[in-house]
DNA sequence: GCTCGAGGACTACGGCTGTAATACTACAGA
DNA sequence: TCTGTAGTATTACAGCCGTAGTCCTCGAGC
């Protein structure tokens, strides 16, 4: 399966502590949880060792330590998940997921609006061109 | 975890079978899955245990057969899973999936244009409340 | 009453995840 | 040179998933 696809939600806080950041060890990518979660430094190296053998991550050394580095784009990853979600639950049927959004509580009359106008800007785009 | 918002594909697969016929023995949903993958009556058997077992579906007796049929409806598994998904990736602001969905190239004119008139009609209805 | 087949129950196994203890090792000081 | 110590590597364990073999049992015929 496609790395960017199925990213767990430890992983996923693994991964945006490096996009955040660039690159970290692994003690700071410890840290920068720190105030989500209290991980044990060797939890968040197994699972940065982990994302490494997927080819998500990569490392160099640096003396002793190991600086890693996403190799995967924040961008890319969300749109690898939500691809992912597209095509299991409404099989690729983007229609249906907008129109499953619209009916949701959460998403209120000020959000739509916004995305009205995102929607014109992009179409009027299109248009251009 | 709440149990809708995490089904695997094979879960998703066998629920749209009890979903698309009310209810169904093993042999049955074994059946109706034949044309997407062949799988052994048993696997079938497993999988409908498991999501017994998570509260998903149940089961009646008919004689020696058992009779399986969901408790969850279709479109709360859609709701659960699309909100798991904006929680997990997007932090539950909506506003950044449709943001994301906007730019997807799967997505084209058209189905802007349709999702553009959604959002008015809701717009709409939402002004006359 | 005995046998056989259909169908559920039990068991298995490898892979992935969250979580981490423990083991190993190389460098900095004493 | 010996010893901490910090940092990685190895190993562990339970829980879930996909997948299925095998065992057990009950009802239908013979």
């Amino acid at each position: 399966m496609d790395p960017a696809s199925q990213l767990t939600p430890l992983q996923l806080a693994v991964l945006r502590a490096l996009w955040a950041h660039g690159e970290a060890t692994v003690a700071e990518v410890r840290e920068h949880l720190a105030d989500q979660r209290e991980l044990a430094q060797q939890t968040v190296a197994t699972v940065l060792a982990r994302l490494e053998k997927q080819g998500v991550v990569t490392h160099r050394n640096e003396g002793r330590q190991f600086v890693y580095r996403a190799l995967l784009a924040e961008r890319d990853a969300e749109q690898g998940m939500v691809g992912e979600l597209a095509e299991r639950v409404f099989a690729g049927d983007y229609g249906r997921l907008f129109q499953h959004l619209l009916g949701r509580d959460e998403v209120d009359a000020d959000e739509l609006a916004k995305v009205r106008a995102l929607i014109d800007a992009r179409l009027a785009q299109e248009d251009e061109r």
